[in-house]
DNA sequence: CGCTATACTTAGCAAAGCTAATTAGAATGG
DNA sequence: CCATTCTAATTAGCTTTGCTAAGTATAGCG
């Protein structure tokens, strides 16, 4: 079962949009506004190739994954194997690997369960530590360039955007 | 352990208040925001685990990056293989692969151009496009029903949002 | 005509995901 | 107290999507 699959058919256009103006972006263009369906599919083509171009910044010997990874783990203290994978809403299968590959890197350690045999308890190691860190500045800093590059405007709004996105990742 | 003195006080996860009317949006005061690394390291990790979202949401046999694809030649036509792949932003080889699968599920085709039989001139079938507007609608309920469920004012700015997301992806 | 430049393809590899099946440990009921 | 069943993680094998390096074919130029 993916999570992800079923949902109510629902539901009829909750759609247009009274008050613009929220974020101070350029209201000119708000007029064209599209369907909610429309704003998906741009954000979806948005997500995707941005993602892609994320993906492909592998710096620091450390890939986009494995980071995100580093982070839940930072977040969640020493989580288990699957309570890692629910975070990073992969399957279990999926953070095993994963979490091979880190800990074969030195970035995390795999340990078992006091009480528990069966479960498996990961936390970082100082080098992990390190390695988030360093991607924080190092990988980011290519986000970091193209973020200058914005209007002002949108420079402004971008921890409302970010606060979005976060939010849309977090529904279940 | 430890050994770690300075670390980034906060997680970029650590935003764990999904509660929808919690994000407060707008407010031009917010332009205080936090260093733009720090907005960057979120902003990459929303990015990146969305996309593995909606990566998953494979509905109507068509990919999400067959999608993108599939959008980028309706968008611009009949472009070459070259121009295709500089569009999507993946090096030449990617995307003779990508197109060599589109052309077997007769989604698209390819025909060298008239006068210089080295470019590779690519189109939509009719099935190709039907394919389109079918994961428009499909597969983007998944995202439509989650826009739904944003507050009216993160939704009131969720087009600036894809309109800077787009911003980003475009940069060279 | 021969050389170079361009456009695409081939070959081979890696990362990151999946499902199905397996293993090992925990919990439970007769 | 043992057999069964449930749970957590792993193994095995596959797919998709990307890459680089090297190859092929055509164009264009001197």
């Amino acid at each position: 079962m993916t999570t992800i699959a079923d949902d109510p058919p629902d539901a009829p256009g909750a759609t247009e949009v009274p008050d613009a103006t929220a974020v101070g972006l350029n209201e000119a263009s708000r007029a064209t506004t599209g369907s909610d369906a429309e704003v998906a599919a741009r954000l979806r083509l948005a997500i995707t190739r941005l993602s892609r171009r994320l993906r492909q910044q592998v710096a620091g010997g450390v890939t986009s994954s494995q980071v995100s990874a580093l982070a839940t783990v930072e977040r969640l203290g020493t989580p288990t194997l699957g309570e890692l994978a629910a975070s990073e809403q992969v399957q279990p299968p999926s953070m095993t690997k994963m979490v091979v590959g880190l800990e074969a890197a030195g970035l995390v350690t795999r340990k078992e369960d006091d009480s528990d045999g069966r479960i498996v308890r990961v936390a970082l190691t100082p080098e992990g530590r390190r390695a988030l860190q360093r991607s924080r500045s190092l990988r980011n800093a290519f986000l970091v360039r193209r973020l200058r590059r914005l209007s002002d405007a949108e420079r402004a709004s971008l921890e409302d955007v970010v606060r979005l996105l976060e939010h849309l990742v977090e529904q279940p």
